[in-house]
DNA sequence: AACCCACATTGATTTAGATCAATGCACGAT
DNA sequence: ATCGTGCATTGATCTAAATCAATGTGGGTT
C-alpha cells in the first residue's frame, strides 16, 4: 500500500468526521510510515512515548523482565491505535506478528495535534479506556485463574477480535504462535499445548494445523474461562 | 467535608484551568456524593459505566473470579479518577480501603461533559494513559515475576504513590492489608507475609506495626523488581 | 514430492507457591 | 491497662505448572 492510502485508512478510522484540512495535513506531516515483516520489531523504546496505528496486520507489544522473560502485553488488529510507553520499569518494544504496515507519531505531537480537534482526543480517550478495560481483564486472568481458565477466556476474547473465518461465527485463523499466547498468559509454550489438547478433548474446540481453532462450544467455553458477570 | 468543598476539590485537580462557569455547574449537576467508611464498597458495578474522583482516602478496584477469587485490578489515591467498567467478563467493584469521600459520575454524561472543554478531553486522557500503563506494568508482574520480585515492585511503586511520611523520604503507611496485597499481586496472603519477612531479613526493609514500612535500601529493591529498562 | 526445521505435542520430574494448620501479635473496644 | 478478635507470621504438606527431555508434525523450500 502506498502511503497516502496508509495515512488515509488512519484518517478514516481514527479522524473524526470533518475535521479541517490542516489538522488533516499537520498529522500526516508528522507520521512516519513503516512495513513490517513477520516477527520484526519495527518499535523499540527510545526514550520517547510513541503511538502506531496499525493499518494492516497484527501486532504483539511486548514488555521485557529480567533474565530474558517476556510478557505479551497485548495484542492488536488493523485498526487499532497502539500507546508505546517508554519510561516505564520495563523495556517495551511492539512486534509484527503477520507482515504489518504502521503508522507512527511522536505522542508528544499526536497529542497536542489531537487537540486542535475535540472530537479527536475524544476518539482517542475512548480507545484508550477500551484498552485500560482488556488490560484489567487480562489482569483478572493472570493473577487469578488456572491455565485452563487462561487459555478459555483468551480464546473467547480473541474469537470476538479477530472475527469469523469463512461465514463460521467460530472459526478463527490466530496469528500468534504457542509461544507468544504462553507469553501473553503467563505460561510456557508446554502447557498452553497441554492446555489446547485437554480443551479438545473435552470438545470445546478443534484445532486445524498451527493457526486454526474453532470454537465448538461457546458456552462451554465461557463456562470454563471463570467469568463472573455483574448481577442485574 | 461538605459536598461544594468536595466537588471544589475534584474541580481543581481535573478541571482545566480556565473552564467556564456553565461546564462547572453541569459537572456538579450530574454528580453524586459519596462518604464511605473503610471497608464498604460504595459502587458495585450495576450495568452502567461510571466515574469515580476519590477526593479524599483510599480504595481499591476489586474483580471478583469464580469460586469467591479476587483480583485488585488498582489503588487509588486521593486526587486519583478511576474509570469503573461494567460490561466486562468480570464484575468489578469499588471498595474503601480507608473512610473515604468519593464523587461519582455516569460516564456517558462526563464524557459528553468534558467535550464541551477540549483541555478537559486531554485531562482525562492523560490519566487514562498513566492508568493503562500502570495496568501493563502489573501485566508484567503478574505474568512473568516471582513472588519476592512482585511484593519489591509494588513496594517500590507504592513508594512513588503514597509519598513520604514525616520527611522520611523512604518510610511510607500503607492502607491496604496483606490480603489486599496478595489479591493484587496474585499470590496468597501466607506467601506475602513469607516475601516481607525474606525482604526484612535481607535488611531491605523494616517494618512497622501492620501498615509502617520503611524502605531501607531502596536500590537493592529495585535490583530485586526484576526491572529492565529501555536502552538509551 | 521429498526434505528440513522450527513449532507443537507428549511424557517424566522438579519446584514455587498454594493449601492446611497452629501460633503470635497489633490495635481497637471495654 | 487488659482483653479479645482479626490480622499476620511461621511451619508442614501438597499440587499446578515449570522445567527437562524426547518425539511428532505442519508448512515453507528446493
Amino acid at each position: 500500500m502506498a502511503f497516502p492510502e496508509l495515512f488515509e485508512r488512519f484518517a478514516v478510522e481514527v479522524l473524526p468526521l470533518g475535521v479541517s484540512d490542516g489538522t488533516h495535513l499537520r498529522f500526516q506531516s508528522v507520521a512516519r510510515f513503516v512495513t513490517a515483516r513477520a516477527g520484526d520489531a519495527p518499535f523499540r523504546g527510545n526514550g520517547k512515548d510513541q503511538i502506531a496505528f496499525v493499518a494492516s496486520g497484527s501486532t504483539k507489544l511486548v514488555a521485557q523482565a529480567s533474565q530474558g522473560r517476556e510478557q505479551v502485553v497485548a495484542f492488536h488488529f488493523a485498526g487499532d491505535l497502539v500507546s508505546i510507553p517508554s519510561s516505564t520499569a520495563h523495556a517495551y518494544s511492539l512486534c509484527a506478528l503477520e507482515d504489518c504496515e504502521l503508522v507512527y507519531f511522536p505522542a508528544d505531537k499526536f497529542l497536542a495535534l489531537a487537540q486542535e480537534e475535540s472530537g479527536m482526543v475524544a476518539e482517542v480517550l475512548t480507545r484508550a479506556l477500551r484498552a485500560l478495560e482488556r488490560c484489567r481483564e487480562k489482569t483478572v486472568a493472570l493473577g487469578r485463574k488456572t491455565a485452563q481458565e487462561k487459555l478459555a477466556s483468551f480464546l473467547v476474547t480473541m474469537n470476538d477480535r479477530v472475527g469469523a473465518v469463512e461465514g463460521n461465527q467460530q472459526e478463527m485463523s490466530l496469528p500468534m504462535s504457542r509461544k507468544d499466547i504462553g507469553d501473553s498468559l503467563g505460561l510456557t509454550i508446554e502447557t498452553v499445548s497441554r492446555q489446547f489438547s485437554e480443551l479438545r478433548s473435552l470438545g470445546l474446540i478443534e484445532t486445524q494445523g498451527r493457526s486454526g481453532i474453532r470454537l465448538l462450544d461457546l458456552e462451554g467455553l465461557k463456562a470454563r474461562a471463570g467469568h463472573v458477570l455483574a448481577a442485574a
